[in-house]
DNA sequence: ATACGGTTAAACTTAATGGTTAATCCTTAT
DNA sequence: ATAAGGATTAACCATTAAGTTTAACCGTAT
């Protein structure tokens, strides 16, 4: 493979990790293409000669954070454990997955709300189909023995995305009712208290439930 | 007192309101001073005549909207019945007014996580230290019996909070995963039905929890 | 050598968008 | 009736941000 003045395409990247800061950081609206640029060390010019436009830009930086948060929840509750060890297993990888990136949550959450036409070209790449039956399928009888029946899947399934994901959504809000949380490291230790406490919390709920 | 040709303000009513509706569907960066002025049915000269930045107008309605929110919540958690007839009466009426103002959990959030200085006119005003304190001291008996330490309440507070309102500002992200629920109707509906699942969640979690 | 892709700086275009101005309208007080 | 003053308007202004253009530079492949 022939090297070009430039190896690999490593300004596409530059530019690629810079726009995803900034859009994490300021949202669509909030972010300008000078930042972009600024941030990724190039001018706008050769920032339009990579992304054409900022929908174009962003499309691509959305679609990827967005995959790659969704791969890792699916690929948790796809391996081969029991239904209480996936809780357990979940809670510890996403929320440390979710500490390393606090802004996506509310990112995602806010573009998605903004023009859910975002969806459209991921959607089908996304195994969340597979997911949703392949859970209740591979644990029909732990979740038979709990008195969960397929319908209640989606209510649990978003229960306990909830429990990870919510935290971070709603930094600000405990913030303000929690001041002790403003500082980074307390919310840290709050977060890593929590993966006991949710999945303490989920599985009790669970098998104590009426039937 | 001696009315002007307006007898009440009514004017700045609508742009209030106008400017609330705005500002919840497209967020701060997303409205337009143009768009909340013809919401309002007058030009732009006026809305600035009574608002003189939208940084102040978006300050006014965002603490309104915050506030109004806020009160909500405590008001249900103040009453003077058991926890447990709390958290159901809790998940019925939240949930009832989230029905209500869907686009609202997203947008504070969003908005919050934007510029958390939003908080510092508001903070003194709300009565969280109450709620925190009292909630726990008068449910002491209650909450002992299900093992419940007041260092537990900030997960505890957080997690039925998180029950009710995290479904609305994931909303899109849940219409990818299940389609059915992309109609509004079926959406309300399985927002109804959680009022009850969360209870028995919530409840059932607590009374089996291991001391 | 030369052709070409990546890159820069800088000026430019164009379409909003927040905010202002000067005049007009309307109601009430005198 | 008329003056005063708040309410309201149409038109305007200044700035910002996305995207373009142009001319030049530089390293590598042919």
């Amino acid at each position: 493979m022939v090297k070009y003045q430039v190896p690999d395409n490593q300004t596409r990247d530059r530019i690629f990790k810079a726009a995803s800061e900034v859009f994490e950081e300021k949202g669509y609206d909030g972010a300008r293409m000078q930042e972009i640029a600024d941030l990724a060390g190039i001018n706008k010019a050769l920032l339009h000669y990579y992304f054409s436009t900022k929908d174009q830009l962003f499309g691509a930086v959305f679609q990827v954070l967005l995959r790659k948060m969704f791969e890792k929840i699916v690929s948790i509750f796809m391996e081969d454990i029991s239904f209480k060890e996936k809780l357990r297993k979940f809670f510890d990888q996403h929320i440390e997955i979710l500490i390393k990136n606090q802004k996506l949550p509310i990112f995602l959450l806010n573009e998605l709300s903004h023009n859910p036409e975002l969806v459209q070209g991921i959607r089908e790449t996304l195994p969340y189909e597979q997911l949703r039956n392949s859970l209740f399928q591979k644990h029909a009888k732990e979740l038979k023995g709990y008195g969960i029946k397929k319908d209640d899947m989606p209510q649990l399934m978003l229960t306990v995305v909830s429990f990870s994901v919510f935290p971070f959504a709603a930094r600000d809000m405990i913030t303000m009712m929690i001041p002790e949380l403003a500082d980074n490291k307390k919310f840290i230790a709050f977060m890593r208290d929590r993966k006991e406490f949710a999945a303490d919390f989920v599985i009790t709920a669970l098998k104590n439930r009426k039937k």
